[in-house]
Parts: structure tokens; sequence; C-alpha cells
DNA sequence: AAGCCAATTATATCATTGTATGATAGCGCG
DNA sequence: CGCGCTATCATACAATGATATAATTGGCTT
């Protein structure tokens, strides 16, 4: 598994946070605990780290699905797998519909619990590498001039030089400079590689 | 709604079937019954028609969820919604990990159903939207003579003329006339087109 | 006010691409 | 055997693209 990755437990039964504090830690994962939704939010702002919820549906404040809902809307993408003692099958259908990575009905197995984790991870992951990627594109087209990013776009959606510069009502000329400043700038070795950088970047000409 | 969309209800109690039937019928699709999972496979070949599958998780022969299972590895992709009598939650997640639309528990409300159903037309449209395009884009490609094939990957990754003839130990002159057949071929009009397609069908330079 | 940067245009040079014309060769199919 | 398709290479020309040098303008900052 991940050894840096924590595992965020919140549930308002001590003794159960215990439980699967140690579970975790026996395999090498960190930990941090808390009773609340409202704790966690205090307490820990989980940036860009490796990580997962596991997090009880009922709890004190604030439900393990309302919140799941909260942290989407936050922009926080850290998956969550739902514990329930009283759990039903629209709550479970709820939960699985907002992407919860599994919902695990207590009394659970201690290798479903470990084999939900690890896949939360590992998704987690993905989702990292795939947004580290788009992030990066994204900074970088940031330092374009609005120019730049105008002939990029036209550039990207297969025009030609002229047509770009009748777009922009421009010189040919100038576009080109645009043009290679765009391409340095991105980091474009190949015409191919500014296409597939503004189709990642969802650059659509008007 | 759609009213060419057809809904396959597989259930082994008629009541709830001639319940179903008459609901959907009331809001404009069209419908099909069968009694099991056999008599489904057995009567209809759900071809690319729009449309989704309404069935009980429990099933005589085969049980809904194998279901599920078994037509995504026959590359079936209808939307499905699971009813269920006496469902627990472990049977919930499976299904929603499967890909299910909804997991409904009887009983349950006729709005719930038709909600369900439209999402689930709605999720298949743009199934079939998506995979027409990937589809029609394979079809071109594979009218590409494999010289052409080679030709097309390589300048799609960005390389020039030059570049692809020295990699296939060809004549540059050579590599602009596979060029211009795939672009021809595939409907290009730009490279940044011929890019895209390439990149939708998953081209690798090794 | 001076300096920096984005934006613009121009000239010039060189590389690359697109396309047409022509030619040769192997392969399968009726 | 001839026909068509694929594949190959060549010459030639026109269009396009990449890049450097140089100049002008306007906005923003120091």
């Amino acid at each position: 598994m991940q050894d840096e990755a924590v595992v965020y437990i919140i549930d308002d039964d001590a003794s159960l946070r215990e439980a699967l504090d140690s579970l975790f830690r026996s395999t090498g994962l960190s930990t941090r605990q808390y009773d609340s939704v409202a704790a966690f939010m205090a307490a820990a702002p989980p940036a860009d780290t490796p990580g997962c919820l596991v997090l009880d549906v009922r709890l004190p404040g604030m439900s393990g699905l309302d919140f799941q809902q909260k942290l989407d809307e936050l922009g926080i993408r850290l998956p969550a797998i739902l514990m329930t003692g009283h759990g039903d099958i629209p709550m479970t259908v709820r939960a699985m519909k907002a992407g919860a990575v599994d919902f695990l009905a207590k009394p659970f197995r201690d290798q479903e619990m470990l084999d939900a984790v690890a896949i939360a991870l590992d998704r987690g992951r993905q989702q990292r590498i795939a947004s580290a990627k788009i992030e990066a594109l994204k900074a970088l087209h940031a330092t374009l001039s609005p120019r730049e990013r105008q002939v990029m776009a036209l550039v990207s959606a297969g025009l030609l030089n002229k047509q770009v510069a009748g777009e922009l009502d421009l010189s040919e000329i100038t576009v080109k400079i645009h043009r290679g400043s765009a391409m340095r700038k991105m980091g474009a070795k190949t015409l191919a590689d500014l296409v597939r950088m503004a189709e990642a970047l969802g650059l659509a000409p008007e």
C-alpha cells in the first residue's frame, strides 16, 4: 500500500475509531481521528496529500452523506468509505451515487475495510495524477498573453496562420509570433503536442 | 422522454410486470416483458436501440446481479435499474459498483422508477453518442492500409515527415503519399483533426 | 520619467508541407 | 493474363510554417 497515505477516521464511537486506527496502522498507514465532521474540518485542511476518508453515515452535526456532498462542493476530492450500523438501501444508493468507494454495514470484516481503503487510495492516486496534469497545463496556459491564448485556440482547432490572422484581424506575421510564443511557453515541441494540450484544456474556438 | 426507447422488464412476478408495463406506456415508452433472464436473451438481441433494463435482483435461473456482469462481459451496454424485495446493503453496493443506474427497494413510488428510467435512458443515449463516434472512427481507420496506419500514428505523435521516413526507413516522399491518403480516408481536413482522431483511437507510437 | 512587457508589423531566410505528374513493382483475384 | 490496390521513389512547384532582426505603439511599474 502507500505508506505516506493518511486515513481520516470520522466516527463518534471512540472504541471503533481506536479499532480502525490500529487496523490501519498495522498495515503501515497513517491515521487521524475525529469524532465529528466539524472536528475534521477544523483540524486538518487535507491539502493534496494522499489519503481517504472512513466515516459513519450517522454523525453528530452533519451526516456522512451530507458531508460527502459538501466536500464535493468544496472541491475536496477525497475518496470516502462510508460505514453504517443501521443503514438502508436508499441510503446506500445515495452514497454510491455520490461517489463513495464503498459502503460497509457494521459489523464488517477487517479485510473488507482494508480492501476498500486500498481501492480508495488507488482511486485517489489516479485522481491526483490526472488533476496534476491538468493543473500543470492550466498553469502554463495562464502564463500566455490573451492574444497567445486566442491564437493557440484557433491554431489547435486546425486553422492555418492565414485564417487565424483573418479571424483576429491581424497580419500573418503577428500570428506566427504569437503561435511561436505559445508553443514555447506551453512547452509544446510540435503542433500535435499543442493540439493535445488544447484538447485536455477543453479549448473550443469561440 | 424518448419515445423510441424500449424498457425491458425482467421479473418473474407477472402482476408487477404488468404494473410497470402500464406505468411506462403511460409515459409514451415502449416495453418488453420477460419472466427470466433466459427469456430475455432468447427473445431480443437488443442491438443498438435506445433502451434500458428494469429487473429484479432475484430471478429464476440467473440473478440480476450476475446478469449485470454477464451483459458487461458480452459488451452489451444497456443501463440497468435493479429492484429488490429483500435486498441488503452488500447487494446494493455490488449492483451500484457494477454500474447500475439505481437500485430500488420494493415497494417504490412510481415517480422514483420513472426518474430512474429517465436517467438510465439519458445515460444510454450519452453512451451511444460517444461509442458511435468511436465506432465511426474505427471504421475509417480500418480502411487504412498498414503503412497508412503507421504513418498516421507517427505523424499524430508529432514527428515530421522526415522523422517518420527515418523511423520507417522510407523516403520522405513516400511518407507524404501515405500521410495524404490517411488524411483523405479519415476525413481529416487538418493535422489537428488527425491528432484528435488518433487521440480518440488511443493510437500510441509504441 | 525611464524601463519593461505585450502587441503589432515588416523583411528575409530556411525548413516543412501539400499536391500533381510519372514511374516501378508485388500481390491477389477473376 | 490483365485489373486494381498497395507500396515505393523521384522531380517540381506552390503554400505554409519557423525563426531572427528590427521597429513602433501603448500600458503598467518603479
